[in-house]
RNA sequence: GGCGGGUUGGCGGAGAGGUUACGCAGCGGAUUGCAAAUCCGUGAAGACCGGUUCGAUUCCGGUACCCGCCUCCA
């Protein structure tokens, strides 16, 4: 078997990965709280795990594994959003999850095997928060219940701070009824106005850490292998999660493996509204940048490094990616052929791809190993190079590769100006054809100036692009002299 | 102030204490009516200073610069 190393953030060390139960192996991560579309950030640790996911499923088996990410979908932005907009959080919340679906379903990414909604969870945050009280961790103050950070000694090891530390460089303001400055909210009360709960200490509403301890140890128990998310949230958030999960079960370990993903730039920069280089997945989506190419380019830098999101990049990716898909096309790829190829056995991703991946998920490392792979064989022998791409997640669906690749006629796109392109295409290659070749050169030089980018394929026939400056107007000119 | 990450060839980006990463661009060649694509080959690196070692870009220490977190942003 594959043996798996990841960095674990807890011990700061690559370490073999061995899972509590091979048969289950548990996952958590920290999904999005729900009142805006993704951006761009939001999509990397959703495609570390994804790939992680697919990593574990091809080595422990695709039904032992379960994946679980959450909806955090009570928090006072939402409400903000809510008082803004003169909406209701429940409108606000469930768009905003319909998008996040759509949108991570255009980067490839599978669903989760759960993905809870913090507001189907409150019963058993109530019952953590009693518990956390009961084993004297937590402390009811006007109103609000609070985690006492001086109960759990172990405070601040996961992100390597010291809470006197923390309290020295503190720079928030302390709310006069809390014992230690770096205790936080388990429960706190709400306002008629807003969403609130019954609990025994008032109508009220969640803090925002509690949510989930209490879904990952209802779905996956108090114990389970993997627990990711953003570097950024390693304080306060993860911290706090593992105070609560680890003093409401003392018995129980809580997540053995932490793995954080590095924070995106663009440009160079770090993404921000007031840099002007924010934006979301829908908007490259929209731009017409393809979510394999988003992926792509995601993968093409290791998760714990920061990772710069360029045009450059993506263009290279694209070229990439219609390259291989190409070429597979040729060798004659669809859904039906996959299924024979699966069927055959001979459906295995290369030893270096999964070795890559094994490597603390060395995406760039497995991308570097499809590049070694010589394509233009025939399906069989491009079946390790075929299943490699749907291991790494860059292929949803087997009969859409074409498209993408741009193959042919007809196959890509709506765009109505194509069946005149494709018209004088037929023309030219009648002209090849009969050795015209200065017609044949002018045709193609015509459609380059309308903005088409034709290649010439083995045997006399063609493909072409609409590339981003096509311009239609320019097509009427065509066959004047 | 505290904590963490980074610094590799023109650009992007990995692994490994000693042997070619890889991609893009460049150069040479094959192929092609010409292009494009593809294929083969090729030059180019490890911020700075010290230490450990037979040998370090890879380990250790220090310096410089960049970035992030400590403010319910992944």
């Amino acid at each position: 078997m594959v043996e798996i190393r990841l960095t674990n953030t807890r011990t700061r060390r690559k370490e073999a990965f061995t899972p509590i139960d091979p048969r289950n192996v548990r996952l958590y991560l920290c999904g999005p709280t729900v009142y805006d579309r993704a951006h761009l950030g939001n999509a990397r640790p959703v495609l570390v795990f994804d790939v992680l996911v697919r990593l574990l499923r091809h080595v422990y088996g695709a039904d032992h594994v379960t994946y679980v990410r959450n909806f955090t979908d009570v928090d006072d932005k939402i409400n903000a959003r809510a008082a803004a907009t003169g909406r209701t959080i429940r409108e606000i919340t469930e768009e905003t999850v319909a998008w996040y679906h759509q949108d991570m379903d255009a980067l490839g990414a599978a669903r989760p095997d759960h993905e809870p909604r913090a507001t189907e969870y409150i019963v058993q945050m109530v019952a953590m928060i009693e518990t956390l009280i009961a084993n004297g961790n937590a402390y009811e103050a006007e109103g609000h219940v609070l985690f006492d950070v001086r109960s759990f000694p172990e405070y601040g090891r996961l992100s390597g701070r010291s809470v006197d530390d923390m309290i020295a460089g503190a720079r928030v303001e302390v709310a006069p009824f809390k014992r230690d400055p770096m205790d936080f909210v388990l429960w706190k009360p709400s306002e008629a106005d807003q969403p609130g709960w019954d609990s025994p200490w008032g109508r009220g509403r969640p803090g925002w850490h509690i949510e989930c301890s209490a879904m990952s140890a209802a779905l996956l128990g108090p114990s389970f292998d993997i627990h990711g998310g953003g570097i950024d949230l390693q304080f306060p958030h993860h911290e706090n999660e593992v105070a609560q999960s680890c003093c409401a079960h003392p018995e129980a370990g809580f997540a053995n493996v932490w793995l954080h993903n590095e924070m995106l730039q663009v440009e160079g920069k770090k993404m921000s509204k007031s840099l002007g280089n924010f934006f979301t997945v829908r908007d490259l989506l929209d731009k017409g940048v393809p979510g394999e190419v988003i992926r792509f380019v995601m993968l093409s830098t290791h998760y714990r490094k920061p990772m710069d999101w360029t045009e450059t990049k993506a263009k290279e990716a694209e070229r990439h990616l219609e390259n291989w898909f190409f070429a597979l096309v040729q060798a004659g790829y669809s859904k039906s052929m996959v299924e024979t190829l699966k069927n055959g056995g001979v459906w295995r991703p290369l030893d270096a791809v999964v070795n890559a991946l094994a490597n603390d998920l060395n995406t760039p490392g497995a991308i570097a190993a499809l590049h070694d792979v010589t394509l233009g064989g025939s399906a069989v022998q491009s079946a390790p190079f075929a299943a490699s791409l749907e291991m790494l997640g860059f292929v949803p669906d087997w009969d859409e590769i074409g498209s993408f690749a741009r193959v042919g006629v007809g196959s890509v796109g709506e765009h109505p100006a194509r069946d005149r392109v494709a018209a004088l295409l037929l023309d030219r290659q009648e002209a090849k054809r009969v050795k015209n070749f200065q017609k044949a050169d002018e045709i193609r030089n015509h459609l380059q100036r309308a903005g088409v980018e034709v290649r010439d394929t083995p045997g006399g026939g063609w493909t072409f692009e609409l590339g981003p400056d096509f311009d239609e107007a320019v097509l009427d000119d065509l066959g004047r002299p």
